[in-house]
DNA sequence: AAAAATCTACCAACTAAATGGTTGGCAACC
DNA sequence: GGTTGCCAACCATTTAGTTGGTAGATTTTT
C-alpha cells in the first residue's frame, strides 16, 4: 500500500466519519491531503472503490482490536468494557462510526457497499455473542441474559450513543452509557 | 399549511431518512412529489429552510406523541416501552430517526439544523427523564437508576437499534432489543 | 553495463450531468 | 388587483469521471 493512498484513506474516513458518505467530494478530499483530483481517481477509480476500501480498512482494523481485547482483558464484562472504550475514541474526535454513517444513507448507497457494513455489523455481533456466552461461564455476566439478543443490545447502545454524544454531551456523558451498560450486564 | 407543502414535508422526510441530509437534491423531491423543482423553492427558498422545517415538524410530532404516552400509560416502564415503539415504527418502514440521520452529517450541515437537532434530543432526554423519576417514584422502575444517566442510555439504545435493525435484523430483532431494554431498568 | 520497454504516480484540461438557486411570467382565486 | 401556486428557461458551480500526457523508477533485452 502506497503511502498516498494510505494518506487517501485516512483523510477520506476522517472525511466520511464527520460528513457522511454523501456529505463529501473528490474536490474535499483532493484538497485535504493537498493533490489533484484526478490523482485520486488513480489510487481509486470510482467513489464507491474508494468507500469499499474504507469499510475494508475500517473493518480490518476493528478485528484486530477485538483480538487484541480478548487476549489482554480476561473476563467477560471487562472486555465489553474494552469493547466500549473502543467508540469512546470516535466521541473524543469528534467522529462518528464509519459504519454507522454509511449505513443512514444506505438507500442511496453502492449495492457493495451496503453489504460490506452488513458484514461489518455482523462480525461484531458474532464476536460479541462468544464473549458475553464466555463471560456467562466465567461468572462475570449474568447467567440470565441472552448472548445473541444482547450482542445486539450493546452494539445498539453503543453506536446510538456515540451518534449523540458526538455532539451532545461529550466523553463524559458518553461514559456514563458506558457504566449504564456495564452495570445492565452483571 | 398548504397540500403542495405538506406533500413536500412528507416526501422529503422519507427521503432524508433512507439517504441522508446530502443524500437528496431538489430534482428527486420534485420527482417524488410530481412537481418541478423551481416550485419547491417557493416553499422552501433553500434546502437549510427545508430542513429546518423537516426538523420542526418531525420534533412537533414526536412532542405530541410523548404527550399521549404520559396520558394514556400510568407507569414509568410502561411510557418508556411505549417509546421504544415510537422507534420500533421505522424499522418497520425500513427508515431511520431524522434527527440521526442530520446528525450522522453534522459537520456539513448548515449552523442553524445542527442547533435543531441538539434541541430535538434534549427535548427527549428531558421527557425521558422525567418519566423514569416518576417510574422510580411508583415503583415501576428500579430505585438504583440515575434517571438523568438513564435517560441518554434510553436514547442511544433505541437510536442504535434503529440504525442497525433497519438494515440488519429488522422488527424482530428490535423487538428484542426493547425487551433488553425494558428488563435493565427494571 | 547500456539501451529499450514497461510501470507507477501524478496532473492540467476537459466533459457531461447534477447541484442549489434565480428570473419572469401565467393562471386561478380571494 | 394583488396574492398564491406553479413552471419553463435559465445560471453558476460542483459533481464524479476521462483523456492524454509527463517525469521518474523498475524491469527486460541486448
Amino acid at each position: 500500500m502506497r503511502d498516498t493512498r494510505a494518506e487517501l484513506l485516512m483523510q477520506a474516513e476522517t472525511l466520511v466519519r464527520g460528513r457522511g458518505y454523501s456529505g463529501f467530494s473528490y474536490a474535499d478530499l483532493a484538497a485535504a491531503v493537498g493533490i489533484r483530483k484526478a490523482s485520486i481517481h488513480h489510487h481509486f477509480p470510482t467513489k464507491a472503490d474508494l468507500g469499499a476500501a474504507l469499510v475494508a480498512a475500517y473493518a480490518a482494523r476493528y478485528e484486530a482490536a477485538l483480538t487484541a481485547i480478548r487476549a489482554e482483558h480476561p473476563d467477560g464484562a471487562g472486555r465489553i468494557a474494552a469493547y466500549g472504550r473502543l467508540y469512546l475514541g470516535g466521541v473524543e474526535q469528534g467522529l462518528g462510526c464509519l459504519c454507522a454513517a454509511l449505513a443512514t444513507e444506505g438507500d442511496a448507497l453502492p449495492e457493495r457497499l451496503h453489504h460490506d457494513i452488513v458484514r461489518f455489523f455482523e462480525a461484531h455481533l458474532a464476536w460479541l455473542e462468544r464473549v458475553l456466552a464466555e463471560g456467562r461461564a466465567d461468572g462475570s455476566v449474568r447467567a440470565s441474559l441472552d448472548p445473541a439478543a444482547y450482542a445486539r443490545f450493546v452494539i445498539a447502545t453503543l453506536e446510538g450513543a456515540l451518534l449523540m454524544e458526538r455532539l451532545l454531551g461529550g466523553p463524559e456523558a458518553f461514559q456514563g452509557t458506558l457504566r449504564a451498560l456495564d452495570e445492565s450486564l452483571r
